[in-house]
DNA sequence: ACAGCAGTTTAGAATCGTTATAATGTAGAA
DNA sequence: TTCTACATTATAACGATTCTAAACTGCTGT
């Protein structure tokens, strides 16, 4: 299947007809090799440079938060100046750099194994997921 | 040292002098034998409530902000629609109940011991935090 | 192919949390 | 008590996000 028939895939998945404007927002979100962590104004001004005809906002905004509904965007949250979100969709885990304000994946293989020895009565653990921050020695 | 001169020592601390409003505040969020979860609007509702004489938003976001900047409180993110502070500063971790928007604490203890295997180089690990995501099983 | 409609995009207004402003009030040192 | 630097306040400003309603378009049935 090529990419572009995966984007359209992944829009109608979400019941999003592919129009040209989600298909541009898809391409900046999914055709690349690494993850993605981005906030809508990152991607509003990705999509601006790249392409003539600017996308409005608001389609940015429901594009994405339909997206994320569906499970092909996840939002992360390190500090709540600006939502980030992140084209990895998988349980992982973050190193966030303090100084850069940089955010990294890891996986499970990268940490020992995590046993929660306590539970909350009649709940199921969802998703158990480790921030680690760091920052310069000095 | 009586609940009173702990809350002036906690605003001394900060360079903050301890004014009536000031002290309004500590007493909502430090004379209470639980941790507290809270958002600033959470804050100033029971500030209302327990108070005849109303105090400013300002005042309250000014006094929270100074009290994190110096530690006697600290940011948590979960979702990114609210900023919410916790009076329990020691590294800890939490569980995030999805159906009511609970959150409850948990220890060191009540986890398996956590060892991070990747490192970012010439960087320094700062804190290491699980977010435990709990929900009905239905 | 194309008409028609449901779904989409858009600019701009509205909203909400948070921060800034500037006038008035007050704690605390002398 | 007086004075000054710090505090408080109401309100304005701001920025991210959501809403609105009018114009536009993909897609289905013909």
């Amino acid at each position: 299947m090529t990419i572009e028939q995966e984007l359209v895939k992944k829009l109608r998945s979400s019941n999003l007809r592919p129009t040209k404007q989600r298909l541009e927002i898809c391409r900046v979100l999914f055709d690349r090799q690494k993850t993605f962590h981005f906030t809508i104004s990152d991607l509003a001004q990705i999509l601006n440079e790249k392409s003539k005809n600017k996308i409005s906002l608001a389609t940015i905004y429901n594009t994405v938060d339909v997206l994320k509904s569906k499970g092909h965007l996840k939002e992360i949250s390190i500090n709540s100046d600006k939502t980030f979100f992140d084209t990895n969709i998988s349980n992982h885990h973050h190193f966030f750099n303090e100084n850069t304000n940089e955010l990294t994946d890891f996986y499970d293989e990268d940490i020992s194994q995590i046993k929660i020895k306590k539970n909350i009565p009649g709940k199921k653990i969802k998703s158990v997921e480790v921030l680690v921050k760091v920052a310069n020695n000095n």
